[in-house]
DNA sequence: CGCATGGTTGATATATGTCAAACGTGGTGG
DNA sequence: CCACCACGTTTGACATATATCAACCATGCG
Protein backbone atom coordinates (compact mmCIF):
# COMPACT_ATOMS: atom_id res chain seq x y z
CA UNK A 1 0.00 0.00 0.00
CA UNK A 2 1.42 3.04 0.85
CA UNK A 3 4.81 1.67 2.78
CA UNK A 4 7.33 3.74 3.55
CA UNK A 5 9.72 1.58 3.90
CA UNK A 6 9.18 -2.29 2.77
CA UNK A 7 11.79 -4.56 3.86
CA UNK A 8 12.79 -7.34 1.14
CA UNK A 9 10.54 -10.36 1.57
CA UNK A 10 11.97 -11.64 4.77
CA UNK A 11 11.35 -15.13 5.83
CA UNK A 12 9.54 -14.44 9.10
CA UNK A 13 8.26 -17.81 10.78
CA UNK A 14 5.38 -16.95 14.26
CA UNK A 15 6.84 -20.28 15.40
CA UNK A 16 9.91 -18.78 16.76
CA UNK A 17 8.86 -15.49 17.46
CA UNK A 18 9.29 -14.16 20.88
CA UNK A 19 5.61 -12.34 21.14
CA UNK A 20 3.67 -15.78 20.21
CA UNK A 21 2.35 -15.86 23.22
CA UNK A 22 0.78 -12.07 22.75
CA UNK A 23 -0.43 -12.82 19.59
CA UNK A 24 -1.21 -15.98 18.61
CA UNK A 25 -3.36 -18.75 20.13
CA UNK A 26 -1.19 -20.75 23.32
CA UNK A 27 -0.85 -24.28 23.61
CA UNK A 28 -0.35 -25.71 20.17
CA UNK A 29 1.78 -28.48 19.35
CA UNK A 30 4.87 -27.30 17.54
CA UNK A 31 3.48 -29.10 14.57
CA UNK A 32 0.49 -26.70 14.54
CA UNK A 33 2.74 -23.78 15.29
CA UNK A 34 4.10 -24.38 11.58
CA UNK A 35 0.97 -23.89 10.28
CA UNK A 36 0.73 -20.17 11.84
CA UNK A 37 4.29 -19.82 9.59
CA UNK A 38 1.74 -19.67 6.83
CA UNK A 39 0.20 -16.47 8.02
CA UNK A 40 3.05 -14.04 7.86
CA UNK A 41 5.58 -13.62 5.03
CA UNK A 42 6.90 -10.65 5.21
CA UNK A 43 7.49 -7.76 8.14
CA UNK A 44 7.39 -3.78 7.80
CA UNK A 45 9.46 -1.07 9.11
CA UNK A 46 7.47 2.01 10.25
CA UNK A 47 9.80 5.32 11.27
CA UNK A 48 8.77 7.37 14.04
CA UNK A 49 5.85 9.79 12.33
CA UNK A 50 4.91 7.64 9.47
CA UNK A 51 1.86 5.83 9.25
CA UNK A 52 0.90 2.60 8.66
CA UNK A 53 -2.14 3.10 7.48
CA UNK A 54 -4.83 5.29 6.48
CA UNK A 55 -8.61 6.29 7.10
CA UNK A 56 -9.76 5.48 3.69
CA UNK A 57 -6.81 3.36 2.28
CA UNK A 58 -7.97 0.16 0.79
CA UNK A 59 -7.77 -2.56 3.68
CA UNK A 60 -5.52 -5.88 2.95
CA UNK A 61 -3.71 -6.82 5.66
CA UNK A 62 -3.74 -6.92 9.96
CA UNK A 63 -0.33 -6.20 10.95
CA UNK A 64 1.16 -7.47 14.35
CA UNK A 65 3.39 -5.09 16.30
CA UNK A 66 6.48 -6.70 16.75
CA UNK A 67 7.97 -3.69 18.14
CA UNK A 68 7.96 -0.07 19.05
CA UNK A 69 4.64 2.19 19.50
CA UNK A 70 1.35 3.34 17.65
CA UNK A 71 -1.40 5.59 18.03
CA UNK A 72 -4.62 4.65 15.94
CA UNK A 73 -7.09 7.69 15.44
CA UNK A 74 -9.97 8.77 13.66
CA UNK A 75 -11.41 11.72 12.04
CA UNK A 76 -14.53 13.53 11.66
CA UNK A 77 -15.26 15.53 8.00
CA UNK A 78 -14.97 18.91 10.38
CA UNK A 79 -11.22 18.16 10.81
CA UNK A 80 -11.88 17.13 14.80
CA UNK A 81 -9.67 13.95 15.60
CA UNK A 82 -9.87 11.22 18.72
CA UNK A 83 -7.04 8.95 19.48
CA UNK A 84 -8.61 5.54 20.22
CA UNK A 85 -5.64 3.79 21.37
CA UNK A 86 -2.06 3.44 21.93
CA UNK A 87 -0.76 0.00 20.46
CA UNK A 88 2.44 -1.66 21.71
CA UNK A 89 4.23 -5.04 20.66
CA UNK A 90 2.30 -7.74 20.17
CA UNK A 91 -1.12 -6.35 19.45
CA UNK A 92 -3.16 -6.38 16.46
CA UNK A 93 -3.82 -3.14 14.22
CA UNK A 94 -5.83 -3.15 11.23
CA UNK A 95 -9.16 -4.73 12.12
CA UNK A 96 -11.20 -1.65 11.07
CA UNK A 97 -10.99 -2.55 8.02
CA UNK A 98 -12.70 -5.55 7.69
CA UNK A 99 -16.03 -4.61 8.05
CA UNK A 100 -15.88 -2.22 4.15
CA UNK A 101 -12.75 -3.54 2.87
CA UNK A 102 -11.40 -0.17 3.49
CA UNK A 103 -9.31 1.02 6.89
CA UNK A 104 -11.45 4.31 8.84
CA UNK A 105 -8.72 5.04 11.00
CA UNK A 106 -5.01 6.17 10.88
CA UNK A 107 -2.26 4.34 12.22
CA UNK A 108 1.12 6.24 13.18
CA UNK A 109 4.08 4.72 14.64
CA UNK A 110 5.34 6.61 17.34
CA UNK A 111 8.12 5.55 17.65
CA UNK A 112 10.41 3.45 15.04
CA UNK A 113 8.58 0.46 15.12
CA UNK A 114 8.13 -2.86 13.31
CA UNK A 115 5.68 -4.95 12.11
CA UNK A 116 4.43 -8.87 10.95
CA UNK A 117 1.93 -8.04 8.13
CA UNK A 118 -0.73 -10.43 7.92
CA UNK A 119 -3.05 -10.85 4.51
CA UNK A 120 -5.94 -10.92 5.82
CA UNK A 121 -7.21 -13.40 2.68
CA UNK A 122 -4.59 -15.55 3.99
CA UNK A 123 -5.82 -15.47 7.84
CA UNK A 124 -9.34 -16.06 6.47
CA UNK A 125 -8.04 -19.22 4.72
CA UNK A 126 -6.03 -20.69 7.60
CA UNK A 127 -8.52 -20.10 9.71
CA UNK A 128 -11.01 -21.85 7.75
CA UNK A 129 -8.72 -24.92 8.05
CA UNK A 130 -6.96 -24.16 11.36
CA UNK A 131 -9.66 -23.81 14.29
CA UNK A 132 -7.32 -22.78 17.15
CA UNK A 133 -6.93 -19.83 14.63
CA UNK A 134 -10.30 -18.78 14.29
CA UNK A 135 -11.32 -19.05 17.54
CA UNK A 136 -8.00 -17.14 18.65
CA UNK A 137 -9.04 -14.42 16.27
CA UNK A 138 -12.50 -14.17 17.50
CA UNK A 139 -11.35 -13.64 21.03
CA UNK A 140 -9.18 -10.76 19.76
CA UNK A 141 -11.75 -9.06 18.26
CA UNK A 142 -14.00 -9.80 21.69
CA UNK A 143 -11.59 -8.26 23.69
CA UNK A 144 -11.19 -5.35 21.68
CA UNK A 145 -14.96 -4.35 21.92
CA UNK A 146 -14.43 -5.25 25.64
CA UNK A 147 -11.20 -2.95 25.77
CA UNK A 148 -13.62 -0.33 23.59
CA UNK A 149 -16.50 -0.22 26.47
CA UNK A 150 -13.92 0.61 29.03
CA UNK A 151 -12.93 3.66 26.86
CA UNK A 152 -16.61 4.41 26.52
CA UNK A 153 -16.95 4.06 30.50
CA UNK A 154 -13.81 6.22 31.18
CA UNK A 155 -15.05 8.96 28.48
CA UNK A 156 -18.73 9.22 29.36
CA UNK A 157 -18.36 8.52 33.60
CA UNK A 158 -15.02 9.85 34.89
CA UNK A 159 -13.19 13.08 35.77
CA UNK A 160 -10.01 14.38 34.18
CA UNK A 161 -7.80 12.72 37.25
CA UNK A 162 -9.61 9.62 37.21
CA UNK A 163 -9.44 9.29 33.71
CA UNK A 164 -5.55 10.14 33.92
CA UNK A 165 -5.09 7.50 36.74
CA UNK A 166 -6.84 5.08 34.90
CA UNK A 167 -4.44 5.66 31.69
CA UNK A 168 -1.27 5.44 33.85
CA UNK A 169 -2.66 2.05 35.51
CA UNK A 170 -3.36 0.71 32.22
CA UNK A 171 0.01 1.27 30.78
CA UNK A 172 1.70 0.17 34.21
CA UNK A 173 -0.11 -3.34 33.69
CA UNK A 174 0.41 -3.53 29.72
CA UNK A 175 4.08 -2.96 30.83
CA UNK A 176 4.25 -5.38 33.17
CA UNK A 177 2.94 -8.17 30.81
CA UNK A 178 5.98 -7.38 28.83
CA UNK A 179 8.36 -8.05 31.34
CA UNK A 180 8.89 -3.65 31.69
CA UNK A 181 8.94 -2.19 34.76
CA UNK A 182 5.31 -1.41 36.20
CA UNK A 183 6.27 1.49 38.12
CA UNK A 184 9.08 3.79 35.26
CA UNK A 185 8.46 3.93 32.25
CA UNK A 186 8.54 6.36 29.36
CA UNK A 187 5.73 8.22 27.66
CA UNK A 188 5.89 7.71 24.24
CA UNK A 189 3.01 10.36 23.31
CA UNK A 190 2.72 13.81 23.80
CA UNK A 191 0.12 15.69 26.54
CA UNK A 192 -2.28 16.17 23.82
CA UNK A 193 -2.32 12.77 22.32
CA UNK A 194 -2.96 11.77 25.84
CA UNK A 195 -5.58 14.65 26.04
CA UNK A 196 -7.26 13.51 22.66
CA UNK A 197 -7.63 9.55 24.23
CA UNK A 198 -9.01 11.06 27.02
CA UNK A 199 -11.32 13.56 26.01
CA UNK A 200 -9.44 16.20 27.84
CA UNK A 201 -7.25 19.27 26.73
CA UNK A 202 -3.64 19.09 27.24
CA UNK A 203 -3.71 22.01 29.72
CA UNK A 204 -5.94 19.46 31.76
CA UNK A 205 -3.14 16.62 31.46
CA UNK A 206 -0.36 18.41 32.47
CA UNK A 207 -2.15 19.80 35.13
CA UNK A 208 -3.30 16.62 36.44
CA UNK A 209 0.21 15.17 35.94
CA UNK A 210 1.19 17.94 38.56
CA UNK A 211 -1.48 17.70 41.03
CA UNK A 212 -0.59 13.67 40.97
CA UNK A 213 3.22 14.58 41.35
CA UNK A 214 2.54 17.07 44.37
CA UNK A 215 0.25 14.62 46.20
CA UNK A 216 3.11 12.14 45.83
CA UNK A 217 1.51 9.37 43.65
CA UNK A 218 3.82 9.40 41.06
CA UNK A 219 6.95 11.61 39.72
CA UNK A 220 6.84 13.01 36.56
CA UNK A 221 9.51 14.87 34.56
CA UNK A 222 8.67 15.12 30.72
CA UNK A 223 7.87 11.94 29.51
CA UNK A 224 9.36 9.99 32.52
CA UNK A 225 6.85 8.55 34.31
CA UNK A 226 7.65 6.68 37.81
CA UNK A 227 4.62 5.44 40.20
CA UNK A 228 5.29 6.08 43.31
CA UNK A 229 1.71 4.86 44.90
CA UNK A 230 0.29 2.83 42.66
CA UNK A 231 -2.66 1.75 44.94
CA UNK A 232 -3.46 5.68 45.54
CA UNK A 233 -3.97 5.92 41.85
CA UNK A 234 -6.48 2.71 42.03
CA UNK A 235 -8.03 4.98 45.02
CA UNK A 236 -8.17 7.69 42.76
CA UNK A 237 -10.17 5.73 40.25
CA UNK A 238 -12.45 3.84 41.87
CA UNK A 239 -13.41 7.11 44.59
CA UNK A 240 -16.61 8.03 42.52
CA UNK A 241 -18.95 5.29 44.03
CA UNK A 242 -17.28 6.61 47.56
CA UNK A 243 -17.60 10.37 46.61
CA UNK A 244 -20.90 10.21 45.59
CA UNK B 1 -28.71 -19.54 31.30
CA UNK B 2 -30.67 -16.58 32.96
CA UNK B 3 -33.37 -16.78 30.65
CA UNK B 4 -36.54 -14.46 32.01
CA UNK B 5 -38.93 -16.47 29.50
CA UNK B 6 -37.92 -19.51 27.02
CA UNK B 7 -40.33 -20.44 24.36
CA UNK B 8 -40.31 -24.49 23.75
CA UNK B 9 -38.15 -24.91 20.95
CA UNK B 10 -39.35 -23.42 17.99
CA UNK B 11 -38.22 -24.56 14.34
CA UNK B 12 -36.72 -21.84 12.85
CA UNK B 13 -35.61 -20.42 9.96
CA UNK B 14 -33.18 -17.98 8.61
CA UNK B 15 -33.73 -18.92 5.19
CA UNK B 16 -37.45 -17.59 5.71
CA UNK B 17 -36.65 -14.54 7.56
CA UNK B 18 -37.36 -11.12 6.72
CA UNK B 19 -34.34 -9.93 8.71
CA UNK B 20 -32.23 -11.93 6.64
CA UNK B 21 -30.41 -9.37 5.11
CA UNK B 22 -29.71 -7.32 8.17
CA UNK B 23 -27.91 -10.02 9.94
CA UNK B 24 -26.40 -12.83 7.33
CA UNK B 25 -24.55 -12.36 4.69
CA UNK B 26 -26.34 -11.37 1.09
CA UNK B 27 -26.42 -12.87 -2.03
CA UNK B 28 -26.44 -16.81 -1.29
CA UNK B 29 -28.17 -19.47 -3.30
CA UNK B 30 -30.95 -20.83 -1.47
CA UNK B 31 -29.02 -24.06 -0.85
CA UNK B 32 -26.23 -21.79 1.07
CA UNK B 33 -29.22 -20.05 2.96
CA UNK B 34 -30.32 -23.28 4.13
CA UNK B 35 -27.00 -24.32 5.96
CA UNK B 36 -27.89 -21.46 7.73
CA UNK B 37 -30.76 -22.50 9.27
CA UNK B 38 -28.55 -24.93 11.95
CA UNK B 39 -27.39 -21.64 13.78
CA UNK B 40 -30.81 -21.00 14.97
CA UNK B 41 -32.33 -23.58 16.81
CA UNK B 42 -34.47 -21.14 19.50
CA UNK B 43 -35.99 -18.07 19.70
CA UNK B 44 -36.15 -16.14 23.18
CA UNK B 45 -38.85 -13.97 24.53
CA UNK B 46 -37.34 -10.60 27.06
CA UNK B 47 -39.97 -8.60 28.49
CA UNK B 48 -39.47 -5.18 28.69
CA UNK B 49 -37.06 -3.92 31.26
CA UNK B 50 -35.86 -8.00 31.63
CA UNK B 51 -32.10 -8.98 30.87
CA UNK B 52 -31.09 -10.87 28.15
CA UNK B 53 -28.03 -11.20 30.27
CA UNK B 54 -25.33 -9.83 32.14
CA UNK B 55 -21.76 -9.11 32.96
CA UNK B 56 -20.33 -11.84 34.69
CA UNK B 57 -22.56 -14.37 32.90
CA UNK B 58 -21.09 -17.51 30.99
CA UNK B 59 -21.21 -16.70 27.29
CA UNK B 60 -22.27 -19.37 25.06
CA UNK B 61 -25.12 -17.60 22.11
CA UNK B 62 -25.27 -14.24 20.53
CA UNK B 63 -28.65 -13.14 20.24
CA UNK B 64 -30.13 -11.60 17.08
CA UNK B 65 -32.45 -9.08 17.72
CA UNK B 66 -35.98 -10.06 15.91
CA UNK B 67 -38.08 -7.78 17.43
CA UNK B 68 -37.94 -5.01 19.79
CA UNK B 69 -35.09 -2.59 21.51
CA UNK B 70 -32.21 -2.88 24.20
CA UNK B 71 -29.91 -1.06 25.61
CA UNK B 72 -26.23 -2.54 26.71
CA UNK B 73 -24.33 -1.13 29.40
CA UNK B 74 -21.03 -1.55 31.49
CA UNK B 75 -20.43 -1.05 35.31
CA UNK B 76 -17.35 -0.47 37.09
CA UNK B 77 -16.71 -1.65 39.94
CA UNK B 78 -17.24 1.85 42.25
CA UNK B 79 -20.85 1.19 40.89
CA UNK B 80 -20.87 4.01 38.01
CA UNK B 81 -22.59 2.72 34.74
CA UNK B 82 -22.33 3.53 31.02
CA UNK B 83 -24.96 2.89 28.53
CA UNK B 84 -22.46 1.21 25.54
CA UNK B 85 -25.44 1.15 23.01
CA UNK B 86 -28.81 1.14 21.72
CA UNK B 87 -29.37 -2.30 19.97
CA UNK B 88 -32.53 -2.52 17.41
CA UNK B 89 -33.91 -5.78 15.03
CA UNK B 90 -30.93 -7.05 13.37
CA UNK B 91 -28.43 -6.50 15.12
CA UNK B 92 -26.31 -8.57 17.15
CA UNK B 93 -26.09 -9.20 20.87
CA UNK B 94 -23.48 -10.75 23.12
CA UNK B 95 -20.01 -10.72 21.23
CA UNK B 96 -18.35 -9.49 24.10
CA UNK B 97 -18.57 -12.58 25.53
CA UNK B 98 -16.35 -14.54 22.96
CA UNK B 99 -13.05 -13.06 24.62
CA UNK B 100 -13.07 -14.80 27.86
CA UNK B 101 -16.08 -16.89 27.85
CA UNK B 102 -17.90 -14.64 29.97
CA UNK B 103 -20.06 -11.40 29.62
CA UNK B 104 -18.46 -7.87 30.60
CA UNK B 105 -21.88 -5.99 30.30
CA UNK B 106 -25.80 -6.37 30.56
CA UNK B 107 -27.80 -6.29 27.96
CA UNK B 108 -31.56 -4.96 28.62
CA UNK B 109 -34.56 -5.03 26.89
CA UNK B 110 -36.26 -1.51 26.38
CA UNK B 111 -39.61 -2.83 25.32
CA UNK B 112 -40.81 -6.50 24.71
CA UNK B 113 -38.64 -8.13 22.40
CA UNK B 114 -37.55 -11.58 20.93
CA UNK B 115 -34.34 -13.18 20.12
CA UNK B 116 -32.71 -15.70 18.00
CA UNK B 117 -30.62 -17.46 20.23
CA UNK B 118 -27.22 -18.59 17.73
CA UNK B 119 -24.90 -21.22 20.40
CA UNK B 120 -21.81 -20.01 19.66
CA UNK B 121 -19.95 -23.26 19.31
CA UNK B 122 -22.44 -24.27 16.57
CA UNK B 123 -21.55 -20.70 14.85
CA UNK B 124 -17.38 -21.45 14.98
CA UNK B 125 -18.44 -24.88 13.82
CA UNK B 126 -20.90 -23.51 10.73
CA UNK B 127 -18.25 -20.60 9.47
CA UNK B 128 -15.72 -23.07 9.85
CA UNK B 129 -17.35 -25.43 7.13
CA UNK B 130 -19.47 -22.59 5.26
CA UNK B 131 -16.46 -19.38 4.31
CA UNK B 132 -18.85 -16.75 3.63
CA UNK B 133 -20.55 -16.63 7.31
CA UNK B 134 -16.98 -16.95 8.54
CA UNK B 135 -16.75 -13.25 6.32
CA UNK B 136 -19.83 -12.26 7.34
CA UNK B 137 -19.13 -12.68 11.18
CA UNK B 138 -15.56 -10.73 10.81
CA UNK B 139 -17.16 -8.08 9.10
CA UNK B 140 -20.10 -7.42 11.57
CA UNK B 141 -17.46 -7.20 14.47
CA UNK B 142 -14.98 -5.12 12.59
CA UNK B 143 -17.92 -2.89 12.11
CA UNK B 144 -18.93 -2.89 15.48
CA UNK B 145 -15.33 -1.71 16.39
CA UNK B 146 -15.74 0.99 14.06
CA UNK B 147 -19.26 2.53 15.76
CA UNK B 148 -17.33 2.46 18.94
CA UNK B 149 -14.93 4.30 17.15
CA UNK B 150 -17.29 6.51 16.08
CA UNK B 151 -18.81 6.71 19.90
CA UNK B 152 -15.49 8.02 21.43
CA UNK B 153 -14.83 10.52 18.69
CA UNK B 154 -18.60 11.66 19.91
CA UNK B 155 -17.60 11.03 23.67
CA UNK B 156 -13.85 12.30 23.33
CA UNK B 157 -14.52 15.71 21.27
CA UNK B 158 -18.15 16.71 20.84
CA UNK B 159 -20.30 18.86 23.10
CA UNK B 160 -23.16 18.12 24.78
CA UNK B 161 -25.56 19.60 21.78
CA UNK B 162 -23.29 18.22 19.05
CA UNK B 163 -23.56 14.43 20.82
CA UNK B 164 -27.32 14.81 20.84
CA UNK B 165 -28.00 15.41 17.42
CA UNK B 166 -25.54 13.19 16.24
CA UNK B 167 -27.73 10.61 18.62
CA UNK B 168 -30.82 11.72 16.63
CA UNK B 169 -29.45 11.35 13.51
CA UNK B 170 -28.12 8.31 13.90
CA UNK B 171 -31.32 6.96 15.04
CA UNK B 172 -32.66 8.03 12.26
CA UNK B 173 -30.59 6.64 10.00
CA UNK B 174 -31.37 3.26 11.94
CA UNK B 175 -34.57 3.90 11.49
CA UNK B 176 -34.60 4.63 7.57
CA UNK B 177 -32.89 1.55 7.15
CA UNK B 178 -35.18 -0.80 8.62
CA UNK B 179 -38.11 1.06 6.21
CA UNK B 180 -39.48 3.37 9.03
CA UNK B 181 -39.79 6.77 8.91
CA UNK B 182 -36.49 8.66 9.03
CA UNK B 183 -38.29 11.72 10.91
CA UNK B 184 -40.69 10.48 13.35
CA UNK B 185 -39.95 8.47 15.93
CA UNK B 186 -40.63 7.27 19.78
CA UNK B 187 -37.60 7.26 22.10
CA UNK B 188 -37.56 3.83 23.60
CA UNK B 189 -35.13 4.69 26.63
CA UNK B 190 -35.10 7.71 29.11
CA UNK B 191 -33.14 10.61 29.15
CA UNK B 192 -31.19 9.10 31.51
CA UNK B 193 -30.03 6.33 29.69
CA UNK B 194 -29.49 9.21 26.63
CA UNK B 195 -27.45 10.83 28.79
CA UNK B 196 -25.12 7.79 30.13
CA UNK B 197 -24.91 6.78 26.30
CA UNK B 198 -23.23 10.43 25.69
CA UNK B 199 -21.76 11.01 28.67
CA UNK B 200 -24.09 13.68 30.02
CA UNK B 201 -26.66 14.29 32.27
CA UNK B 202 -29.99 14.06 32.24
CA UNK B 203 -31.06 17.70 32.58
CA UNK B 204 -28.39 18.51 29.81
CA UNK B 205 -30.44 16.08 27.63
CA UNK B 206 -33.80 17.60 28.34
CA UNK B 207 -32.38 21.33 27.69
CA UNK B 208 -30.84 20.19 24.75
CA UNK B 209 -33.91 18.69 23.43
CA UNK B 210 -35.56 22.13 24.32
CA UNK B 211 -33.09 24.10 22.64
CA UNK B 212 -33.58 22.37 19.51
CA UNK B 213 -37.21 22.93 19.23
CA UNK B 214 -37.16 26.34 20.02
CA UNK B 215 -34.52 26.30 16.98
CA UNK B 216 -36.98 24.51 14.66
CA UNK B 217 -35.12 21.89 14.65
CA UNK B 218 -37.10 19.24 16.34
CA UNK B 219 -40.33 18.87 17.86
CA UNK B 220 -40.42 17.07 21.13
CA UNK B 221 -42.76 15.93 23.60
CA UNK B 222 -41.88 13.10 26.19
CA UNK B 223 -40.37 10.20 24.41
CA UNK B 224 -42.19 10.93 20.81
CA UNK B 225 -39.41 12.89 18.18
CA UNK B 226 -40.41 14.63 14.76
CA UNK B 227 -36.99 15.89 13.39
CA UNK B 228 -37.86 19.01 11.48
CA UNK B 229 -34.48 20.02 9.93
CA UNK B 230 -32.24 17.00 9.06
CA UNK B 231 -29.83 19.38 7.55
CA UNK B 232 -30.06 21.69 10.55
CA UNK B 233 -28.96 18.71 12.79
CA UNK B 234 -26.26 17.74 10.54
CA UNK B 235 -24.71 21.49 10.56
CA UNK B 236 -25.07 21.10 14.16
CA UNK B 237 -22.73 17.87 14.48
CA UNK B 238 -20.25 19.23 12.07
CA UNK B 239 -19.93 22.83 12.65
CA UNK B 240 -17.17 22.36 15.31
CA UNK B 241 -14.63 22.79 12.34
CA UNK B 242 -16.53 26.28 11.18
CA UNK B 243 -16.75 27.28 14.49
CA UNK B 244 -12.68 27.05 15.71
C1' DC C 1 -58.22 8.71 39.91
C1' DG C 2 -54.04 9.03 42.10
C1' DC C 3 -49.41 7.87 42.46
C1' DA C 4 -44.93 6.77 40.69
C1' DT C 5 -41.90 7.68 37.26
C1' DG C 6 -39.93 10.44 33.98
C1' DG C 7 -39.39 15.09 32.13
C1' DT C 8 -38.75 20.19 32.23
C1' DT C 9 -36.89 24.41 33.85
C1' DG C 10 -34.40 27.64 36.94
C1' DA C 11 -30.56 29.19 39.99
C1' DT C 12 -26.13 28.30 41.21
C1' DA C 13 -21.59 25.73 41.60
C1' DT C 14 -17.63 23.76 39.56
C1' DA C 15 -14.67 21.25 36.45
C1' DT C 16 -12.52 21.98 32.51
C1' DG C 17 -11.54 24.86 28.52
C1' DT C 18 -9.27 28.95 26.65
C1' DC C 19 -5.74 32.23 26.12
C1' DA C 20 -1.28 33.66 27.21
C1' DA C 21 3.35 33.74 28.85
C1' DA C 22 7.48 31.47 30.17
C1' DC C 23 10.40 27.48 30.36
C1' DG C 24 12.87 22.80 29.07
C1' DT C 25 14.84 20.04 25.80
C1' DG C 26 16.56 17.74 22.01
C1' DG C 27 17.87 18.06 17.30
C1' DT C 28 20.26 20.61 13.52
C1' DG C 29 23.30 23.22 11.20
C1' DG C 30 26.71 26.72 11.22
C1' DC D 1 30.70 21.70 19.64
C1' DC D 2 27.80 25.06 20.73
C1' DA D 3 23.84 27.89 19.95
C1' DC D 4 19.63 28.41 18.38
C1' DC D 5 15.11 27.03 17.16
C1' DA D 6 11.03 24.38 17.06
C1' DC D 7 8.36 21.80 19.80
C1' DG D 8 6.48 20.21 23.83
C1' DT D 9 5.39 21.30 28.60
C1' DT D 10 4.11 23.92 32.65
C1' DT D 11 1.61 27.36 35.00
C1' DG D 12 -1.54 31.30 35.71
C1' DA D 13 -5.78 34.11 35.07
C1' DC D 14 -10.09 34.01 33.41
C1' DA D 15 -14.30 32.17 30.66
C1' DT D 16 -17.82 28.89 30.00
C1' DA D 17 -20.13 24.48 29.39
C1' DT D 18 -22.12 21.35 32.03
C1' DA D 19 -23.23 19.44 36.63
C1' DT D 20 -25.82 19.95 40.70
C1' DC D 21 -29.71 20.89 43.48
C1' DA D 22 -34.37 21.88 43.66
C1' DA D 23 -39.06 22.70 42.43
C1' DC D 24 -42.64 21.78 39.51
C1' DC D 25 -45.10 19.43 35.67
C1' DA D 26 -46.78 15.57 32.50
C1' DT D 27 -48.23 11.05 31.74
C1' DG D 28 -49.50 6.57 31.88
C1' DC D 29 -50.18 2.53 34.65
C1' DG D 30 -52.58 0.03 38.17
Amino acid sequence: MNAPVSLPHLRVACSNCNLRELCLPVGLSHEQLESLDELVYTRKRIKRGDTLFRSGDSFASLYAIRSGFFKTRVASPDGRDQVTGFQMAGELLGIDGIGTDAHHCDAIALEDSEVCVIPYARLEEVSQRFEPLQRHFHKVMSREIVREHGVMLLLGSMRAEERLAAFLLNLSQRFTSRGYSASEFVLRMTREEIGSFLGMKLETVSRAFSKFQDDGLISVQQKHIRIADLAGLRKIVGQAGAAC
